[in-house]
DNA sequence: ATGAATGCAAAGGTTTTGCACCCCC
DNA sequence: GGGGGTGCAAAACCTTTGCATTCAT
């Protein structure tokens, strides 16, 4: 009955289940390319210069990582390219904030910053607690809601985070 | 009839305006006997050791704390117990939280936890990023939805975080 | 030439841990 | 007496900062 999530049984997550499907399709991804103008009209606006490691250190972003945390970065980056020093790649991280290419999307447990490429969509995080696999979600009744109830209160909405706490079933099965 | 939020004009928030109506009213809020009561039990059945030092850092949460980190706390407590190390205090809170004495109910802007006690009604938060106040609210709509929407993706739920960053317009039109 | 970016090391801040001593049961 | 609990200091981490040097324009 519902099970009929079986469509890219090839992508099987760590806890067995497949995959949600995500508000973004990896076609309509930027690649580093289009990245790569983005970033440089954000340092020419603000009249920054361009350098080599910050494009490797998107090119990094980009090609590997899904959600990350600043620490998981300098790994990756520092693997490739052990010359760059970690205070650079923190210190790229608001500039690519501010590109709007990274968004700061949720904690983790320990609650460093998680971050993930932009995808253009709005969406929420359900974080499996047992296997600690990030779903996205999107709904548009919760958002209208959320909306409908901001505009009562009279509160001028910035943004927001909704992150759910649970665990897949199939895994709990498992286990 | 939704103004009647005006009822208490005495305690006016930082940014001029009244107090959302709290999901948990002053009058359902357990006093410090009954939480101890509550550690007793959790201490008890964990074979664990009744404290004098627990006992006075759960007293400085209940009587003087409504969202607060743990360094916070620990400034709290040194300035009536300056004898408490801090690494109890840093100790104490698993303990209140497995309790069920406290909750970790958000991240300030830094990413430290932030905790309060644990008030029995689920809610969530409003952070008003002009004057950083906190304000709780509760919405059936977005529980329902959000409940219909993990039994759809077959997510066992164990808790949710939503976290709504805003201003209030009033203190946007004071300042 | 000027200002920005980098790498390194040091400093800052929070949280955890090792350990000797103390207290509860 | 034995297993927790405490306090202190040190350690572990993540992140920021100061500074001399290098790079981009």
């Amino acid at each position: 009955m519902k099970t009929k999530s079986k469509k890219n049984a090839s992508h099987l997550l760590p806890c067995g289940r497949a995959p949600i499907a995500s508000p973004t399709r990896a076609s309509d991804r930027k690649t580093f390319t289009q990245w790569k103008a983005v970033l440089d009209l954000e340092i020419e606006s603000k009249g920054l210069n361009k350098s080599r490691p910050r494009e490797q250190i998107l090119e990094i972003i980009v090609n590997q990582l899904e959600h990350f945390t600043v620490p998981d970065l300098v790994k990756a980056v520092q693997k490739s390219h052990p010359e760059l020093g970690a205070a650079t790649i923190y210190r790229s991280i608001p500039v690519l904030v501010e590109a709007g290419i990274l968004l700061e999307s949720l904690s983790d447990s320990s609650r460093m910053a998680i971050y993930e490429v932009n995808s253009g969509e709005h969406h929420d995080h359900i974080v499996c607690t047992d296997c600690h696999q990030i779903f996205e979600f999107h709904d548009e009744r919760i958002e209208r809601a959320q909306n409908e109830l901001t505009k009562k209160l009279a509160f001028q909405v910035i943004s927001h985070r909704h992150v759910i706490y649970a665990r897949c079933d199939k895994f709990s099965k498992k286990a």
